[in-house]
DNA sequence: CGTACCGTTGAGGTGAGTCAAAGTAAGTGG
DNA sequence: CCACTTACTTTGACTCACCTCAACGGTACG
């Protein structure tokens, strides 16, 4: 990106602190700019028509949001909270669109982030209803891996979830009850063990194994 | 769009003609530009890790399809199946990039489109394991209204799905034997007639009232 | 030390899957 | 055009994974 460009986003960005249950932005809002998430994480929950709600993605520093709806001219398809102390930079839209016009690589590259985030789709795979619950829950746990885990020096992921029960819960469109028995489920079988919003997988290889799936995949 | 895109658009295309059941791209194929459909209908499925399909689209003709996987540089993450006799118009891929560099507009239409293209999301309701197949059923009928039905002078809506009943069950992730369940229920009920591949649904209104819709939109 | 909220456990119900078999439609060959 | 095969659809009986409801135990916070 040229530096003209990257002095006329600093010119116009601005940051804003939001502290956990806060919220960036609010399902059916209009959009009006892009998010950059410079520290902490975010959860983006989804209301159905029923009202139920659906946790569909966490976002963790480093990642942009609200693009989407932005460049689909669209209100936000999910309302945003901050997991944990969060700082946010906010850059306009116009300043988003500009910089476009001026750089055609710009466009691409925007294109290529647009077409390849899945956004809900993830959860696709997450909800399926044909999948038992305790499949969905360890697919959840690799999607959370590049988001919320870390690999402590035997081998063993370590993940901090933010989130309560029954948020996870609605991430793979379960009960909390469910949920608790399926952890219970695992932690017996010595495949994790849960304290709190902690979780230690001792030997990820084997729970990833599974349902079939090799590690080194860096998705 | 300008003269001299389509000029080079119209030199660079070329049409090619498919029976039903022949398929226009495999899942896993590397992209090579994007596809038209000019005429027919088209299905597109997905086979997940597990060997089990999922068909999550129906195409009609006058819509295009492969952008996402160009833009994004992956493979296509679905097989397109003909579900009639179907004419097909494909644009490389070059020739698309070429159009979007000189004319930022297109850049914009195209962000635009990917954005907006929910894909695999729409399974998101379709699939939500949470709401029963009854409702399931009755949003992709609401689904595919657009797509495979005409409103008859009577206010009748008439689906010509070209889709056998597995295909259809594979779309909300149920059995086929479910679904014909599904079926009979509603037929039951005088909210709905099943004859073959044909569905008349007598009162639009009242069948979609059930899940909380009201009709005048058109998603 | 209470009041909430969160998480777990248990008992019971049920929606949808599975399996098996019958029924129906669609091809195929004589 | 009619037997024959093959594929699709429906029906029934059974099972089970998950939901629901309810009660209990823990933990955080004032």
């Amino acid at each position: 990106m040229s530096e003209a460009g990257v002095t006329k986003i600093n010119a116009a960005r601005r940051s804003v602190h939001y502290r956990p249950g806060e919220s960036i932005f609010h399902q059916h809002d209009q959009p009006h700019g892009i998010y950059c998430l410079e520290s902490g994480h975010l959860l983006l929950r989804h209301f159905d028509t029923f009202g139920e709600q659906t946790n569909f993605q966490v976002v963790k520093y480093g990642e942009t949001l609200g693009w989407r709806s932005l460049f689909a001219e669209r209100p936000h398809a999910a309302t945003a909270i901050a997991l944990s102390r969060c700082d946010v930079c906010f850059v306009p839209g116009w300043v988003i669109k500009e910089c476009i016009d001026s750089e055609p690589a710009l466009a691409h590259a925007f294109l290529k982030t647009v077409a390849r985030d899945r956004g809900p789709y993830e959860a696709l795979m997450l909800r399926s209803p044909r999948l038992p619950v305790r499949v969905r829950f360890i697919y959840l746990l690799l999607y959370l891996r590049s988001r919320c885990a870390n690999l402590s020096r035997s081998g063993m992921l370590v993940y901090d979830l933010l989130l309560q029960r029954r948020d996870i819960a609605s991430m793979i469109g379960i009960r909390s009850e469910t949920l608790s028995r399926v952890i219970h489920g695992l932690e017996k079988e010595k495949l994790a063990r849960f304290k709190g919003r902690q979780i230690v997988v001792p030997d990820p290889e084997k729970l990833f194994g599974l349902i079939g799936i090799k590690l080194p995949e860096n998705d």
